[in-house]
DNA sequence: GGTTGACCTCGAGTTTACTCTAACTGGTAA
DNA sequence: TTACCAGTTAGAGTAAACTCGAGGTCAACC
C-alpha cells in the first residue's frame, strides 16, 4: 500500500504520515523499485491504536516511549503494561473532569433556559 | 485583591492573568493608587467558569465569543444559551470518545496482564 | 535610608503537533 | 511524447496557549 492509500484509510494526511515516520512514531516502511514507501496492513492497525491513544489524551512523547518499547520486543511487556496502566489513570481523571464540566454546562444552560424559555433545542 | 492573590486562588500564574486580560478574556480591573490591578471577588467566579470550559475542551476563541456576549448584557442571553448548547454537544462527543479509548486501554492492559501476570496493580 | 518583594509594561521565546512549500522524479494515460 | 499525478526530500511556517525576561516602579519593613 502506498502512502496516499494509507492516508485515506487512516484519516491522516501524507504529510502527517511522513512526520510520524520522521519522529519515530511509525517504523520506516520498505520502498518499492521507484523509491516510494510501501506499507503493509499492520501499519494501519498500529495507526488506529495511536489514534485511540491520541483521543485518550496521550501526548506524542508518551506514544514514542511506547513505540520504542514495542520495537524492543517482548522483554518490555511489563514496562508497556505499566505505561498503559499509568495512562489509564490519567484518562479516568480526564473523564471525571469532563463529566463535571458537562454538569456545569447543563446547569448553566438550564438557568439561561429559565430566564428566556424561547426554544426547545435541548435533548433528553 | 491584587494579582498575586488572584493567581494563588485561581491556580493560574500572574503572567497568565495578564495574558487573559490582554486578549480580552477577563475585563481589565480597576487600579489602586500605585497603579496595580485590584480585582473583586466576581473575577474569581468568572475564572472558575473559564477553567471549567477549558476542561470541557472549549478553545479560547470560543470563550472570547462568550465573554463578549456577556459583556454586551442581557440582550445576548439567547445567543449565549445557544453557544453553550452547541458546545455541550462537543463535550458529549468527547466524552463518548474518551470512554471508547478507555475501553481500548482496558482491553490492551488485560492482554498484557494475561501474558505476564506479574503484578496486581490494577484497581477495581 | 536602603533593600526586599510584589507589581508594572512590552516584546520575545517556547511547546505541541502538525502543515505547507519548493524543487524534483517516476509511472501512466491520451 | 507530452501532460499529469503521486510520490520524494529538506526545511520553513503555523496555530494555540501560554511562559519568560528585561528593565523599571513603589510601598513597607529593618
Amino acid at each position: 500500500m502506498r502512502i496516499g492509500k494509507l492516508a485515506e484509510k487512516s484519516g491522516l494526511t501524507t504529510h502527517t504520515l511522513r512526520y510520524y515516520e520522521k519522529i519515530g512514531l511509525i517504523p520506516a516502511p520498505l520502498r518499492n523499485a521507484a523509491g516510494r514507501r510501501d506499507y503493509d496492513g499492520q501499519m494501519l492497525v498500529w495507526l488506529e491504536f495511536l489514534a485511540r491513544m491520541k483521543t485518550a489524551g496521550m501526548p506524542i512523547r508518551t506514544m514514542l516511549v511506547y513505540a520504542r518499547l514495542r520495537a524492543a520486543g517482548p522483554v518490555t511487556e511489563v514496562a508497556r503494561h505499566d505505561l498503559l496502566v499509568s495512562h489509564r489513570a490519567v484518562v479516568r481523571r480526564n473523564l471525571a473532569a469532563l463529566q463535571d464540566a458537562l454538569a456545569v454546562l447543563d446547569q448553566k444552560i438550564a438557568t439561561y433556559a429559565a430566564i428566556s424559555p424561547k426554544r426547545k433545542t435541548d435533548a433528553p
